[in-house]
RNA sequence: GGAGAGGUGGCAGAGUGGCCGAAUGCACUGGUCUUGAAAACCAGCGUCCCGCAAGGGACCGGGAGUUCGAAUCUCCCCCUCUCCGCCA
C-alpha cells in the first residue's frame, strides 16, 4: 500500500507508475474520495464532540428537569453520530479498495516494459553445459532412477503433487540444510515457519485469498490459508509491531512448505515438478531502516546470496532485472535468477529459480511494522525484502538435468554430498 | 475438545457506568544537585486519524449491542495461562 497523501500529492506521477506496470486504477477518484473523507470525519468529530460535552453535562445535572433535555439531544447525537459513521465508512471502503489495487512505486532504473520478455539479461554466470548425447528432462531422469512418483502424488492429492522418492528426499533436504547453514552464516536468523497464516497476513503481505485468480489455498470454514511462500508468515512476524531502529537490519530465513493453485496456469502447465501445487522452499526475509541506502544495500545482499549458492552448486544461471509490468504489487525492484534447464524447451532454456524484491515501506505499511528515528516525530515504517534462497523443486529440476552424465548416473553437487551420502545417483 | 483464570500505555499493574487516555511503580528523556557518577528531587514521556495551524477526534485484545454516556454491563470471536482429555 503507498501512502495516502503520497499518492494525493503526486497524483500524475502515481498515474504513470501504474500504467507502466499495467494496472489501472482511477486515481482521481482517490484523491477525490480523499477529500470527502476528509470532511466527513471532521463532520462525525464535531458530533462526536458535543456528544462527550452533553453527555458529561447529563452526568453534572443536578436535577432531572436539567437533565432531560440533556438526554433528548444525546439520543438526537447518537443517531446522527450513527449516520456520519456509515457514510464515512462507506467512502472509506471505496478508498481502500481503490489504494490497495494500487501497485509500489518502482525504482527510476527498472526496465519499463508489459511481460517477462522485456526483463533485461543484467550477466550470466557459469559454462552452459554441452552434451555428447541426447540429455534427458528431469522427468524421464526422475523415472530412470525412480526419484519422483508422479501417479501415486495424483492419487492423493490429484494433479500437481508428487511424492520425492529415494536420493531425491535427500536431495532436499541436504539443498535445506545447505542453504541453512550458508544463511545462518552470513548472520541470518533461521526459522522454521508455520505453514498457515490468517487473513490479516496475508492481506498484509499483499496476498489476497479470496480473489478470482487467487494462488493461494483457503481452509473452509477458518480465516486460515496454506502459505504460498514464507514470506507470508515472516512478513507477519513483526505485525503491527515498533522495532527499535539499532535492530535493523532484522535478517530471517525460513523453510517452509509453499502451496499454489496456479490457478490461471493451465495454458502454461509444464512437465514434471517445474510448476507443481506444493514445494518446500528457504526464503530470506529483511526488515531494514526505511530508506533506500539501507533496503537497496540489503537487496543487493539478497541478490549476491542467492548467487553464491548457485555457483557453489555449479548450476549456470543468469540475472533478470524484471521489468515493471512483472513486478507483481509490492516490489520496487526485482532481480531474478534463471537456472539453466537443459531439458526445457526444444535445447534448454533458462527458467526461474530465485527472485529478489525490495518492496519499500510498502508492505510495511499494510503490515504496520514501524520504526522510530530520532527527531522525527512519530513512527516511521520500516522497508522490507524478501528472496529465494532455495526453492527445492526448481532447484531439483536443475540438478537433475546439468548433472546427466553419459552413462545414465547423475552427478550430486559437491556441496550436498556430505548430506545426501552419495556422489552420484544410478 | 472440556473446565477455570486472564488480555489495560515500553514493561509491571490499579481501575465494576460520568470526575479515566487512564493511578502507581519501573524503564526512558531533560533539568537541579555533584569534581564525576550514583542517590534524591523537579519536569517530560503512547499510537493513529482529520487540519496550514490553533485545535478536534479515535484507540483499554477484535467486533456487535445496551445507555444521554462504556476500560467498566451483555453477546460473539481471537489470543495467553493452568488443569483434564487426546495426540506426533
Amino acid at each position: 500500500m503507498l501512502d495516502l497523501q503520497f499518492i494525493c500529492e503526486n497524483a500524475e506521477l502515481v498515474s504513470e507508475n501504474n500504467r507502466n506496470r499495467g494496472v489501472d486504477v482511477d486515481v482521481a477518484r482517490v484523491v477525490e474520495l480523499r477529500g470527502q473523507r476528509g470532511e466527513l470525519q471532521q463532520h462525525g468529530d464535531a458530533l462526536r464532540g458535543e456528544q462527550k460535552t452533553v453527555s458529561k453535562q447529563t452526568g453534572q445535572a443536578k436535577s432531572q428537569a436539567e437533565r432531560e433535555p440533556l438526554i433528548a439531544r444525546g439520543k438526537e447525537l447518537r443517531e446522527l453520530v450513527a449516520t456520519a459513521e456509515e457514510q464515512l465508512a462507506a467512502v472509506q471502503c471505496e478508498l481502500d479498495d481503490l489504494v490497495s489495487q494500487i501497485p509500489n512505486m518502482s525504482h527510476p532504473d527498472a526496465p519499463v516494459g508489459k511481460i517477462d520478455k522485456e526483463n533485461i539479461e543484467v550477466r550470466r554466470v557459469g559454462e552452459i553445459p554441452v552434451f555428447n548425447f541426447k540429455p534427458l528432462d528431469h522427468v524421464e531422469l526422475a523415472e530412470k532412477h525412480d526419484l519422483i512418483d508422479f501417479e501415486g502424488g495424483a492419487r492423493v492429492a490429484g494433479s500437481g503433487f508428487y511424492f520425492l522418492k529415494n536420493e531425491a528426499v535427500f536431495l532436499e533436504m541436504a539443498l535445506i540444510q545447505f542453504a541453512m547453514n550458508k544463511l545462518r552464516g552470513e548472520g541470518f536468523t533461521i526459522m522454521s515457519t508455520p505453514d498457515l497464516a490468517r487473513q490479516d497476513v496475508l492481506h498484509g503481505t499483499g496476498y489476497n485469498p479470496r480473489g478470482e485468480e487467487t494462488q493461494i489455498y483457503s481452509i473452509a470454514g477458518t480465516d486460515l490459508s496454506l502459505i504460498a511462500t514464507a514470506e507470508i508468515p515472516l512478513g507477519g512476524l513483526l505485525k503491527d509491531q515498533i522495532v527499535e531502529l539499532e535492530k535493523l537490519p532484522l535478517k530471517y530465513a525460513g523453510v517452509s512448505h509453499c502451496f499454489r493453485t496456479e490457478a490461471g496456469a493451465a495454458g502454461k502447465a509444464s512437465r514434471g515438478i517445474y510448476r507443481v501445487h506444493q514445494f518446500s522452499k528457504v526464503e530470506i526475509f529483511g526488515f531494514t531502516a526505511p530508506n533506500l541506502e539501507a533496503s537497496n544495500a540489503f537487496h543487493a545482499e539478497i541478490v549476491r546470496i542467492e548467487e553464491e549458492i548457485f555457483q557453489a552448486l555449479r548450476i549456470p544461471y543468469r540475472v533478470v532485472d524484471t521489468c515493471t509490468g512483472d513486478l507483481g504489487g509490492p516490489a520496487y525492484r526485482k532481480y531474478d535468477l534463471e537456472a539453466w534447464m537443459p531439458g526445457r524447451g526444444d535445447a534448454g532454456e533458462f527458467g526461474e529459480v530465485t527472485s529478489a524484491s525490495n518492496c519499500t515501506d510498502y508492505q510495511a505499511r499494510r503490515l504496520g511494522v514501524r520504526t522510530r528515528i530520532p527527531d522525527k516525530k512519530g513512527t516511521q515504517f520500516v522497508h522490507t525484502l524478501n528472496g529465494t534462497a532455495v526453492a527445492i523443486s526448481r532447484a531439483l529440476v536443475a540438478i537433475f538435468e546439468n548433472y546427466q552424465r553419459a552413462d545414465g548416473t547423475i552427478g550430486i553437487p559437491e556441496v550436498l554430498q556430505k548430506w545426501v551420502g552419495a556422489e552420484q545417483i544410478g
